[in-house]
DNA sequence: TGTACATCAGTGAACGCGCGTTCACTGATGTAC
DNA sequence: TGTACATCAGTGAACGCGCGTTCACTGATGTAC
């Protein structure tokens, strides 16, 4: 369970990210009236609150892109699955801020499990040859490398990430796409 | 013209950041032997020494790119661009590092002059049809996206860029091959 | 040739600041008997 | 029912540390006359 508190806490440090201002724990007693004393009763560190808030971007990211697999078509999926992706980023920057700046906050097998819907549709198109041979692993990073890129610019104030979308989602096709 | 003493300041910022430790004032003079008041003297502040870094690394990546477009063939082309900067990544990391950590130094102009080029390039093939239509602002995100996605991820330790070079190749010429 | 001065590279102790963290404490709420 | 104690949420002053930066200073090298 969660506490009214700790709730604060974690609210007060999306807001600063999200402000641009650094998380520190000055700042963040300053945002959630918060005691500092608390937030190390609550959290152990600071660290701790930037490893809960970690755990939850990431699930709610998954849980945003994952509805993309019930399009049907394979082009469909794939580019619903980018543009779900910036679509979240965009709407929910500080999360992406944590998940990005996080230096491999929470276990690997936690983030393989949540991704394993994903992982297996793929695995299933790349069998019947409707997306292009890759190596599975690739699916993050290269696959969905642009999206990730712009995602990355974007929070960094230099790319408007709406305007991306469809030069994006034709990109990240065009990784997987059947070679013609 | 660069001094002895300069170059020793920009050479242990390298080898602090390839080293994975921070780049303070103190483990500049540490490393490089320069006297903290000799690094001020130079370079006017610590983020002073981080500008030269970065333009000095930008134009050395930029340098390593574009003998690719000599390699006639378009698809070889692309992927030598993608196999080139990866292999620039992997080579000197830490100034892959500036590149990626810096909010942004170095004017938008040179860059985009540096860039030339290489954006030249696409226009003509976009013109005649043998690479795909798309946006030349999303050359650098979208296009090398697979590649900045796996460098960044090399950097932090969680990849293996080598064994990474084929599927980001296939991937970058996915973005722009002219569809089936 | 000597002399006075300006310029510039270089030194290292010292400063101020903001940070994460610690700690002694208060007060409310069980729980045992 | 009362009493003693343990537990837990919460407070906020204080601490230590490392950081970037400043500054008064030294010494070498022109340059003018």
């Amino acid at each position: 369970m969660r506490s009214d508190r700790q709730q604060a806490v974690l609210d007060a440090a999306l807001a600063l990210v999200e402000a641009g201002q650094p998380v520190t724990i000055s700042n963040l007693t300053a945002r959630s009236g918060v005691s500092n004393g608390s937030i190390y009763h609550h959290f152990g560190s600071r660290a701790g609150v930037f490893e809960v808030l970690y755990g939850d971007s990431f699930a709610r990211c998954v849980a945003a892109m994952t509805p993309a697999l019930a399009a049907g078509d394979t082009e469909k999926v794939v580019r619903d699955l980018a543009v779900r992706y910036l679509d979240w980023v965009a709407g929910n920057p500080g999360r992406a801020r944590f998940l990005y700046d996080a230096p491999l906050t929470a276990d690997p097998a936690a983030k393989a499990a949540a991704f394993a819907p994903i992982a297996r549709w793929f695995t299933e198109r790349v069998a019947d040859g409707s997306v292009r041979e890759f190596p599975l692993w690739a699916l993050d990073p290269v696959v969905m490398g642009p999206a990730h890129e712009c995602a990355r610019r974007y929070l960094l104030g230099v790319l408007d990430l709406a305007g991306a979308r469809d030069a994006v989602a034709d990109a990240v096709w065009g990784t997987v796409a059947p070679l013609g």
